[in-house]
DNA sequence: GGATTGTTTTGCAGTCACTGCAACTTTGCA
DNA sequence: TGCAAAGTTGCAGTGACTGCAAAACAATCC
């Protein structure tokens, strides 16, 4: 009873641990972040507090619910990418592929996350601290596959880039989500990737 | 006795509010930031708990101890650049201009906060939740410049990005300080306006 | 100088996030 | 069925942070 798929247990964590984001993110998307404390959301879980705290680091964790598998899956796929292409390149397309999938599973978490982060921007920046390690693992692969030695600034730049566009992308969606996320992911990178020194002709926008 | 330079009430709020961040960022490089506690900071700098909390609104702020009219006086000069320069280098220039004053004033905090920062990278990112607001003022400021519509991505991107720069500038030189802090984010907004999409071929490296 | 007014400091009581630890329960496996 | 590993829970404790109302202080007016 032992399928490499997943056993009982690994399935009841997942549940959990789906319960709780959900749980978080619907609360405070009802009556505000500070407004719920850790106790209802476990309640409404249905696990004590303790257990909270077993599967997240801090209630801004829970709110994002950042998969903590996430930056090695990403880092992988940098590592595993066709010597043709560009690091950017690669890059690029492993947040892409990443974000998508994300949304694809979750989009209605994500709408209910946008009415949260409408009220309190500063919990996107914050949830990105939490990732400091995940942009460290990102940013090795990112220097071995451009070959550039441990103190170069380049990968560490193109990661934080990455972060930047997908938090820049989610405000301005927040703000009017006629154009899908993942497309304004796409352009921030793509204005990353020709350079911020003079100001694009134009992007996307509704419909001009 | 009311010298529009400063009143004696104002020469105290900023020796107290200098002395509480001195005292945290002193007492976090000496024993760890989470061996120190607001009641030790607030004791070492000679006032109570309580008026701790009216200086910052929260530990990290102290140990970062940003300025709160550093934001204002960056839109300020973005706005009154000449328009012969593009945004992007009016906002690059704001922005040096700032860090080279705030280094020049506080080398030796700097260097006491490195030590900090190499211990907990992600204080800095959380830092910069503190200023969401800031980046709300600049992002406008750089969108009037251009001519920009309110909904596009460029003048977020831009703001970002100077974030960017600035936190992976510190993290590079907290690895190596044998270049200067200021023209290590000189270099990262350098490549920012240059674009990402290529290695690009080499930057200062200690000296070859 | 002394009364008056506006500001800052402080203590206090309270809430809540988060942690370590030691039972207790559940699941995986023989 | 019985044992070991993994997961859950309660509990006690620490420490960040807030609101409030009183005390100390600085600027101003007479």
């Amino acid at each position: 009873m032992n399928q490499p798929g997943e056993s009982l247990r690994d399935r009841k964590k997942r549940r959990t641990r789906a319960a709780l984001e959900r749980a978080t993110v619907r609360l405070a998307a009802e009556r505000g972040y500070d407004h719920v404390t850790v106790e209802e959301i476990a309640a409404e879980a249905d696990v004590s507090v303790r257990t909270f705290f077993n599967y997240f680091a801090s209630k801004d964790e829970a709110l994002i619910g950042a998969d903590p598998e996430a930056g090695p899956r990403m880092a992988e796929r940098i590592l595993a990418a066709s010597d043709e292409v560009t690091p950017f390149e690669a890059y690029r397309q492993s947040v892409l592929a990443e974000i998508t999938d994300e949304l694809n599973n979750a989009r209605d978490l994500w709408l209910l996350r946008k009415e949260v982060l409408m009220q309190r921007p500063d919990l996107l920046v914050r949830a990105f601290a939490n990732s400091a390690e995940s942009e460290r693992l990102l940013a090795n692969a990112v220097g071995r596959r451009a070959g550039l030695p441990e103190s170069d600034l380049y990968p560490r730049l193109l990661v934080a880039a990455g972060s930047a566009a997908f938090r820049c992308a989610v405000t301005r969606w927040a703000l009017d989500d006629s154009v899908a996320l993942g497309d304004l992911v796409g352009d921030a990178l793509e204005l990353f990737g020709t350079g911020l020194a003079h100001v694009p002709p134009h992007h996307h926008e509704g419909g001009s």
